[in-house]
DNA sequence: TTGCGTGCAAAGGTTTTGCATGGCA
DNA sequence: TGCCATGCAAAACCTTTGCACGCAA
């Protein structure tokens, strides 16, 4: 299945382009405003607009997770690449409140606390919005 | 210790009207704007920028909390109450993007976490700001 | 041909900043 | 007196909406 085309939809120029784009940044976090940029670079600009959208539509379709860290900054995607969006990893994020620092973590202890808090307490934790807070390895040395 | 004046900072009468309010909302989430609308009501009108600039105080001196449930719109807090910021139990909390309940917990397995964060990770946890996102169990059942 | 996708321009809402004024200690 | 706080106005910021045009199917 081509994920360019899905269910009634059209695939544009645009949609392809930024797939492509997509897999080149696979893991990592961006936003919608560094995807304008980065297309804007290349010569071949994609509005803002159709990025909002595009990353909406994404973010419906499971190719896509959207992150809010923080209110007054952009709203971070990341790429899962698999159009699944069943057994996908969960992901967590701890943010420096020292250095700002967004650290992306992949672990199953974590994971189990979803479990924990969907057995224990009725709660299903959405990874995608929670963030720890706290001191980084790097300013904890350094004080 | 009052709480009005703090470290080198002036009490003022809009900060001395803010917490009182403020105890009289402890517990729910408010806004900046609805706070401002709140005195504006009143009779006694606080500029925005002062109730921004006095919310952003209060999170760092550990009496208010801060959530952001949604990108699109204003920016919760909470009001803890206590001033202390330093003996208060190890509590997480968990917020229902559904509702909005604030589910407070105090629960071994997380804190558990904090452990395992910071031997594996080096990460220090801050318990005070670290919001567990999710749907809660009222809310689950309802689907 | 149908209707979805695009993208400019403008609006939307929250939050921040500049700066002169006012008040606490 | 010295510094901090206030608050207006304006800017900044990300995001959404309206609308006419273009393009995929």
């Amino acid at each position: 299945m081509d994920s360019a085309s899905v269910k009634g939809r059209y695939a544009t120029r645009q949609r392809g382009e930024l797939l492509a784009y997509l897999e080149t940044v696979k893991g990592r976090h961006i936003t919608v405003l560094e995807a304008c940029a980065y297309f804007r670079l290349q010569g071949r600009p994609i509005g803002l607009t159709t990025l909002y959208r595009q990353f909406d539509r994404l973010v419906e379709e499971g190719l896509l997770r959207k992150y809010i860290i923080d209110k007054s900054s952009a709203a971070c995607y990341e790429y899962s690449g698999a159009a699944d969006g069943c057994h996908r990893p969960v992901c967590f994020h701890c943010l420096c409140e020292r250095c700002g620092r967004l650290i992306h973590m992949k672990c199953e202890e974590l994971e189990g606390i979803s479990a924990h808090l969907a057995a224990r307490h009725g709660f299903a934790v959405n990874p995608t919005r929670t963030v720890f807070y706290g001191i980084c390895s790097s300013c904890r040395k350094r004080e």
